[in-house]
DNA sequence: TCACAAATCTGGTATAGTCCAGTTAAGCGA
DNA sequence: TCGCTTAACTGGACTATACCAGATTTGTGA
């Protein structure tokens, strides 16, 4: 009954709501800035704790704030655009978008198949494959967590290489591989477990799940690769001329 | 303590997730079926309904149920494949996968170009543009609304057609019209006001906006469209050979 | 048999706490 | 001034209720 989180017929949740969005759209709330913490909301508002919530979980699923563990509530940097029609590599595109990309090697290693993995790469199940898990980030924050698949036949001594920059770049340059042809396939998910703990968010916090396939001139499959994105830190952007 | 709901050594509502999305994976509960009411998962896991309502948030954000208000929770029907390269209406791709699209106009009138829309279309603010609203629904379930600009220079009458089917036909066959590059830019959102409502889901569900922009050989633009899916509806695949 | 009214069930919203485990900042001693 | 300990703070998880309004079902009367 005392400030701006009130007013409209709506939830009080979806009040608070707007009356966030407006402060981070006016830049009142500038990009990178912390909200007030839940309790200091709670009492500005007037509303539970719980309502509180409510209304910054919905801001977060707009991609509007994140927030990071036990430390608070924060506007959201803007997403960097993802062109699945173009092929560059991660640290290709965002240095172009005037950010600064960081990849961290997670871990390397050789695993056995699964069944899905062999429908893949068209072997059996059990067939090692090599296993890369890397962590990138933009301007220091986390923003995705990938397995990339290769198959060892491919690459052999792939996994004493240097992997902290494009893996493309070691395919192509070591292994004189060409990618033809891309599959990307995209769908929201919820990130959770190992993923949300090597991003540094809750686990169930909402992302988008980037699959993608890459083959050579011989339809071989050349990288197999799930990417678990922060789903406020990506814009897909596919720019086409018509074909039919 | 009494069921496979706890178990696990993370928080109660993720061990409540995975229970039941084992159960979906395995069939127990069918595409389609209704969950138990929160209550009753209450009372069968022990946990408070706050926890059950957490484990049935996770897995509607990962796209495995949606709810359908005041009725209950049920298990979601496979995404159709959106592949934004292919130049196919929503009516064809939708069919083509053996399901059964539906469209219902909300309504069409003319507006006036905001100040987004008057960078968009190269037109002044408040220029009168047709809007186009529209619902449209796979085997009955609506997944979509959109809103639809067009320039009223370009199809002077489109107001009086018939729209339930595929506007780009009616600018085709009508007025010659003829599309040669898509633009299509996608993000995660939240529904909220007007579309929720229009979707029938609770404010504040996610959702997935995929902003579409058609041109024409003059570089005109033709369709300004943004469509509002329920986030669970639609997976994005792009494939695509390789430009460098 | 059918139409309508009432009781019941369901999710939606909200309150008011509790306890926990990292983060962060304050304070103090060397 | 620097480094460490400690206290305060923050979000995460959870419980236990309560009331509402729309959806659904049940029951009843025509």
């Amino acid at each position: 009954m005392q400030n701006a989180a009130d007013a409209g017929p709506g939830p009080h949740y979806l009040a608070l709501r707007d009356h966030l969005a407006g402060e981070i759209a006016q830049g009142a709330l500038a990009v990178g800035a912390r909200l007030p913490s839940e309790r200091q909301l709670q009492l500005g508002s007037g509303a539970a704790r719980g309502t509180v919530r409510e209304a910054l979980f919905q801001l977060e699923a707009e991609g509007l704030i994140y927030r990071r563990d036990r430390s608070g509530w924060y506007v959201s940097p803007p997403p960097v655009v993802y062109d699945p029609t173009r092929w560059a590599g991660f640290m290709a595109y965002v240095a172009e978008q005037g950010r600064v990309p960081t990849t961290e090697t997670l871990g390397k290693q050789s695993v056995a198949a699964s069944a899905a993995d062999a429908a893949v790469f068209g072997c059996a199940i059990g067939t090692p494959l090599f296993a890369l898990d890397r962590r990138r980030a933009i301007d220091g924050r986390p923003v995705l967590v990938e397995r990339i698949l290769v198959d060892p036949v491919i690459a052999p001594d792939l996994l004493d290489e240097g992997l902290d920059g494009s893996l493309t770049a070691v395919l192509t340059g070591r292994y004189g591989v060409r990618v033809v042809r891309n599959h990307v396939e995209m769908r929201p998910c919820a990130l959770i477990k190992d993923v949300a703990r090597a991003l540094g968010v809750a686990s169930g916090t909402p992302g988008l799940l980037v699959v993608r396939r890459s083959f050579d001139a011989g339809d071989r499959i050349i990288e197999y690769d799930h990417e678990y994105w922060r789903h406020d830190a990506i814009r897909v952007l596919v720019e086409v001329r018509t074909r039919d």
